[in-house]
DNA sequence: CAGATCTCAGAATGACTGATATTC
DNA sequence: CGAATATCAGTCATTCTGAGATCT
C-alpha cells in the first residue's frame, strides 16, 4: 500500500479518508430509499422542528437556502413533505413532514445507526467516546 | 445555534463538519497558487516517487486514473510537470516534476502546515496525537 | 489471448454564488 | 427604506462509471 509522506499522518488527510469512507456508506444507505444526504437532513430537521420555514431548515441542517429549495421540491414530489404559504408572514413557506415522510425517516435512521457501527467498528467504546469528544472540540 | 438531534453528536456528522472546514481552508491555500487539491497531491507524489507512471500516481494519491489524466494535463500546461512516453513500456507515460513544480510544491507545503495548525488549534498537543491515532485506526 | 495503461465523455454529490421578486 | 424570504440559474471540486484504443 503506497503512502504519500507529504500527506500521510496529517490530520486533514486522515479526516478526508474517514469522511469519504463514511460518505460512501451513507450514500448507499440513503439510496435504498432513493434519497440522498440532503433529503435525510431535511426530513430529520422537519421531524424535530415541525412546520418550519425554509430558511430555518437551512439553518438547522447547514444547507444553503438555494439547495433547500431543490431538496424540498424533491420531497414534496415524493409525498414526504407538504409545503404551503405562511399566511401570517407571506414571505415564508411552512413545511411539514408527512406520515410517509416519517416512515421513511424512521427507516433511514436505522440505516444510519448501522453505518455508524460499521464506521466505528475498529474502535473500542472508550475510543469512540474519545473521538466524538475530540471532533466536537474541533468544531 | 440550532442543532439537529438526529445527527448532532454522531461521528459521521462530526467527521463531515471537521472535513468541510479543513477543505475550505485547504482550497483557499491551494488557490493562492491557482491550484486545487488534486494538483497538490499529484505534485507531492511526483516529488516522492520521481518519474512515476500515471497509473502509479493514481495509486499513490488515491485519485482515479481518469482524473489523474486531467490533473496532469493542467500541470503540464502550467509547466509544473513534464510528461513523456516510456520507451521501455510504451503503454506508460513517465511523468516528472519540474523545478518550477518543486518551487510551487514547497510553497504549498508551507501553506498546508499553516492550515493544519489552524484546524487543530482547539486541541492540546496530546489531544492532537490522540486524534491522529484514532483516525488512523479508523482506516 | 489476458491484462495493464492512457484517454475521453459523462454523471452524482455536496457546497457555493449571484441575481431577482416578494413581503415584512 | 432596509432586511428577510423563496426561487432560479449557474459554477466548482471531488469522486466515480463506462467505454475505447494502445501496448505487453
Amino acid at each position: 500500500m503506497p503512502t504519500l509522506e507529504r500527506v500521510a499522518g496529517r490530520p486533514t488527510w486522515l479526516l478526508s479518508r474517514a469522511h469519504n469512507r463514511a460518505q460512501r456508506l451513507l450514500a448507499e444507505a440513503f439510496a435504498t430509499e432513493g434519497l440522498r444526504g440532503y433529503h435525510f437532513r431535511v426530513l430529520a430537521a422537519l421531524d424535530q422542528y415541525a412546520a418550519a420555514s425554509q430558511a430555518d431548515i437551512g439553518r438547522y441542517t447547514d444547507i444553503d437556502r438555494s439547495d433547500v429549495v431543490a431538496t424540498l421540491s424533491d420531497l414534496v414530489e415524493l409525498g414526504l413533505v407538504v409545503r404551503r404559504v405562511d399566511e401570517g408572514d407571506r414571505r415564508r413557506n411552512i413545511v411539514e413532514i408527512t406520515k410517509r415522510g416519517l416512515a421513511v425517516l424512521a427507516r433511514l435512521d436505522k440505516q444510519l445507526d448501522r453505518v455508524q457501527q460499521a464506521v466505528l467498528a475498529p474502535l473500542t467504546p472508550p475510543e469512540r467516546a474519545s473521538l466524538v469528544r475530540l471532533l466536537t472540540k474541533l468544531a
